[in-house]
DNA sequence: CGCTGCGTTGAGCCGACTCAAAGGTTGTGG
DNA sequence: CCACAACCTTTGAGTCGGCTCAACGCAGCG
């Protein structure tokens, strides 16, 4: 089993070989330790390098003049944050973590050696993107048509999958660092009703949270309020305790 | 002049040269007139063709199970449907005609051969599905922080502009086929209050409807409006006729 | 031990929604 | 070319989900 998240993820997307995995793993040598809420690119930016969360948890956002922000994307370990570099040569958006996080560096050089030696990370990585972008469609999906109950319920699971998807979950718990203002703008809600949702879910006794871990207790009844079909995350295979969960929601609905 | 919209479009991302043009041309050979809200892919299935919309206007959406509906791009003439039938087998959303279009079918064969033999061409395609995902994200801002007013300016200014890209505006002015549903299902509002949008937009002069078309009577307060940067649409060079407006623009704000 | 940021709760408000019904437009078939 | 049907737009009334403002509790940290 690969400790690296990024190869993990990407086990989720294609078939990796054992000497890709060496490359990806030689690839990211270059690795740091980075404090909560510090910018990695800045909209207008020319970046020159892709940045790969390893763990702790960033996020992809932008800003109204006015101050309101919308979070677009949580980039959670194993996520790289920004391949589309290499085309949109100016950043359209800002990048930052959002906890304390572990950060490799990647030189454009080395993916663009990547891309023209490697057919099968050259893949990879455009399926990567294209993952990216079909989370995103279900966010707006979630922000423009789900009421903040159901938007609530959408995320926890989304992210839930995908903390499984690399090996971060136990016993239906996973470690979410977010502050409530954090949910909330990435959610299109206002912190005050983002607590409310909270409050409603705990109550019911659905999810509990406890020090920046939460646990889904209840997670047929979130999946069923979310109204959750996990077919945009184009996962080739569950993990065993995500599919569990699964198998028991259908048998409550028969 | 290029005559096909396709071609237009991706020069303004990248360099197309005289025998890319050629190649691009006999790609989409294969060309239909389709009725309107016709479905071109649907989800779940294992589509084995991309479309290009060279005339009229189709879009990506998502369905939930009781019926709401949320828009997740236009594409006007010029746009791919779906590079990324590419990677993900099986489609997430589903894809319709909104209007009567003239739509290409490329076979993946040919898609492959293209992103084989032509760097150039091959670049030109990933900029292309990267600019989708930079208008993916301005529309989750749009719908997540902006108030419907604002939405409504802003969705409009952008696909001004998109038109322009295409040769497709005169007079501040162009075709849009919408009906006030499809507005409100991209934009996350209801139908009447959509109505109630335009219909203020109407009276403040700004802009102005007639049969199908739209003409921006005010762009620069429409611009205003929006809180418009077109920084997201990584144009190379705008239409003149775009210029003057943001030209103007700058001047009544200073 | 005090400061600062985060979570929680309540009151009151308003933007956007639903329901409902009356005009307009468009397209189609006789 | 007209008549009808189907669909779209417009308008009003009433409601509610989610917002803002404000205050307080609590925890972590310097």
């Amino acid at each position: 089993m690969a400790r690296n998240p990024f190869v993990l993820r990407l086990r989720h997307c294609t078939e990796i070989g054992r000497d890709d995995e060496a490359y990806l793993t030689h690839m990211m040598r270059n690795t740091a330790v980075v404090s909560a809420d510090r910018q990695l690119k800045v909209e207008g930016d020319q970046p020159t390098h892709v940045h790969v969360v390893l763990d702790g948890l960033a996020c992809r956002y932008k800003i109204l003049p006015d101050g309101r922000r919308q979070i677009l994307a949580f980039m959670v370990p194993g996520d790289p944050c920004d391949f589309q570099v290499f085309l949109l040569s100016t950043m359209d958006h800002s990048i930052a973590t959002l906890t304390p996080s572990t950060v490799a560096t990647v030189s454009r050089q080395d993916i663009e050696t990547a891309l023209a030696e490697r057919p099968s990370l050259s893949r990879a990585f455009w399926f990567s993107t294209m993952l990216d972008e079909a989370i995103l469609r279900e966010w707006l999906v979630n922000v423009g048509r789900r009421n903040a109950y159901e938007r609530m319920a959408h995320l926890l699971w989304e992210l839930y999958l995908r903390h499984a998807v690399v090996g971060k979950v136990g016993d239906g718990a996973f470690h979410l660092p977010l502050t409530q203002a954090d949910l909330a703008d990435a959610l299109g809600l206002s912190t005050v009703y983002v607590n409310k949702t909270i409050t409603r879910l705990r109550s019911l006794g659905i999810v509990e949270t406890d020090r920046r871990q939460i646990r889904l207790l209840d997670p047929a009844e979130l999946c069923a309020i979310a109204g959750f079909d996990a077919a945009y995350l184009h996962l080739r295979r569950f993990s065993e305790e995500a599919m569990e969960v699964f198998r028991r929601r259908r048998l409550t609905r028969i």
